[in-house]
DNA sequence: TGTTTATTCAGCTTTTTTGTTGAATAAGCG
DNA sequence: CGCTTATTCAACAAAAAAGCTGAATAAACA
């Protein structure tokens, strides 16, 4: 008998561990691609780029959409929102102070409207 | 020399996919324990146990006091900071739509006040 | 000081992850 | 149909992860 089941979160912690994977993520936050055009942005064999995505849609991180002979994939986000979730409520300090949240998510957001 | 540099969050995405180390984050933020009474917790030998509060003590998750012969945990859950930002950053759906997740930050909120 | 208690360290499996290369498949193009 | 392109699959190796047991260490207690 299998001692841990692996969850969904786990999967999306798991997926996420990797600095690869989280790049490709951020790519595809931007803009679709085949697994060819993120190929060619990695320093590494096309057939390991391609693990990556797999292991990506195993946490159904990506959708797979088939284009003429390329696989093109797009970001499912989603699955995100567990990992988030968990995070937020486990966050010690913000446990007990719901403003330094708000406020933590008022700063963030100025961040992202000025770094680019 | 190594391919992939193991950054903060790479550790601290990794000590989350695991069950067991989420589970003694959640227990951690609640009251401190000794690795004993961690152990106590989980069907694995003190040593499995062990192993678990070293890698979360890598990803700077937990600090660690000396108290008489047994080391007591707490939840440092700063690093998370980070894992939180990332997250929240490339969400989709919450990158173009920051009143939504507004409106799931009141939701969670709600949520963590009425279940126990 | 010798014993008990709490914990890590060392050595050993088994499994999983991450990469490689070469072969197979599948679609489009001449 | 045969060639090229895009991708996965298969087999392999190296490294990391996750568990175990037994030994070492370090503090407290009699």
């Amino acid at each position: 008998m299998p001692k841990t089941y692996h969850t969904k979160l786990d999967r999306v912690f798991a997926a996420l561990s990797d600095p690869t994977r989280r790049s490709i993520l951020e790519r595809l936050k931007e803009k679709e691609y085949s697994v060819m055009q993120l190929a060619e942005c990695y320093d590494m064999s096309f057939q390991a780029v391609s693990k990556h995505i797999i292991s990506l849609e195993k946490a159904d991180l990506l959708i797979r959409r088939k284009e003429g002979k390329s696989y093109i994939f797009s970001f499912n986000s989603s699955p995100l929102d567990d990992a988030w979730i968990w995070i937020t409520r486990n966050n010690k300090f913000w446990q007990h102070n719901f403003d330094s949240l708000q406020h933590f998510l008022d700063q963030t957001h100025r961040k992202n409207m000025t770094d680019t």
